[in-house]
DNA sequence: GTGGACACGTGATAC
DNA sequence: TGTATCACGTGTCCA
């Protein structure tokens, strides 16, 4: 992608220069060299413990800059919402970023479930799954309530990564809870399917 | 909604119990009240300090853990690429916390970026959008590059919290940096718009 | 005066 | 080894 134009329109919150974040591989430009033993040698063994103490906090304060820098990005990139409830404090962030994660984006470990969705005259249940993607992964998973009475009114896919999250609303979900059931395991079906690796025989040399 | 039936199909990682999260308004179960002045006098100015410093110690603490159990959680709800590529430090948790969010999720502020998609033949351009949701939003995103040359191909939207993130691809979009940049005023106007409240006439009594 | 939030330097620990 | 990360207790600031 080549970003042609890009516009940032701030409402309420001011212009930020946000600290962009430093990997662990781009060394930070620090003075530890200066501290070294083999090129500065100590007068005792009093200098350099101080020496090391030295380098010891100043690398302790690199590293609370990295994660600090990513509470500022995370502070930026969220609704301005937190801000104004005054829940700006770390654990707020980290929970609001965990929340806004959750409730969209696909986890890293399969998931499977079944919601009745509430004030529905007519039964709508929302099933969500999260699997690892693969091509025709939204059409199978939009097919395999067949096997069960109801009828697919939408469906949802957010692919990150590889991984994927998929939502299917069925309405009129009949059988009660065996009808639960029987669409759980339909969706599991789909879901656990294994992801084969490209140009690779569907007849695999060896017993899985 | 009601959970009807949630699964969890645990794949490389073991089983953990996620600490919950514990919101600052519900009071931890803590011995605070026993180090109270009013209620335990100190026998001495150098005990008082000693008691001040227990609560202090005790209460960050507390603090601490608030922090942690949203990175456990992070842990867990993140895709297992992160695990194994051994980047749990909180950094890098935090660093993939804020790329999956920006990467699909509307942010706090209104934005607007329009980015040629590279490999395509027939120049496929995407225009982003970021700002608050309301009706029919979608179908003015899709409609209003109608302005421009060039075809809509696909379009998509999130919507997380009242704010919502569409996505417009475009084909053929002609003009040269003048079609991008008309493409981009028609979408402003749009994104814009102001949001009414429900059952308040259009005909504002007073001028904005 | 009280509690909450943060930065700091330090000891422990893992690789 | 050195070089990371982390938890801890403390000093400080602010509401």
């Amino acid at each position: 992608m080549v970003i042609l134009q890009q516009d940032f329109v701030f409402l309420a919150c001011p212009m930020q220069s946000t600290p962009s974040y430093y990997p662990k591989q781009i060394s930070f430009p620090t003075n530890t060299n200066i501290y070294n033993k083999n090129f500065f040698k100590p007068n005792s063994k009093a200098e350099a413990k101080l020496i090391d103490a030295k380098k010891h906090s100043e690398s302790e304060k690199r590293r609370r800059m990295r994660i600090n820098s990513q509470y500022t990005t995370l502070r930026d990139i969220l609704p301005n919402l937190i801000k104004v409830n005054q829940n700006g404090d770390k654990a707020s962030l980290l929970a609001e970023a965990v929340r806004r994660d959750e409730c969209v984006l696909p986890g890293g470990v399969d998931k499977l479930s079944i919601e009745q969705c509430e004030g529905e005259k007519e039964g709508l249940v929302k099933a969500t799954c999260s699997c690892e993607d693969r091509p025709g992964l939204k059409s199978e998973m939009t097919r395999a309530p067949s096997c069960v009475k109801g009828r697919v009114v939408r469906a949802e896919m957010v692919t990150v990564g590889g991984r994927s999250k998929n939502a299917v609303w069925l309405q009129r979900l009949g059988g009660g809870n065996e009808g639960v059931v029987a669409l759980k395991r339909a969706l599991k079906m789909v879901a656990d399917r294994p992801v084969l690796p490209r140009n690779v025989s569907k007849k695999l040399p060896f017993p899985r």
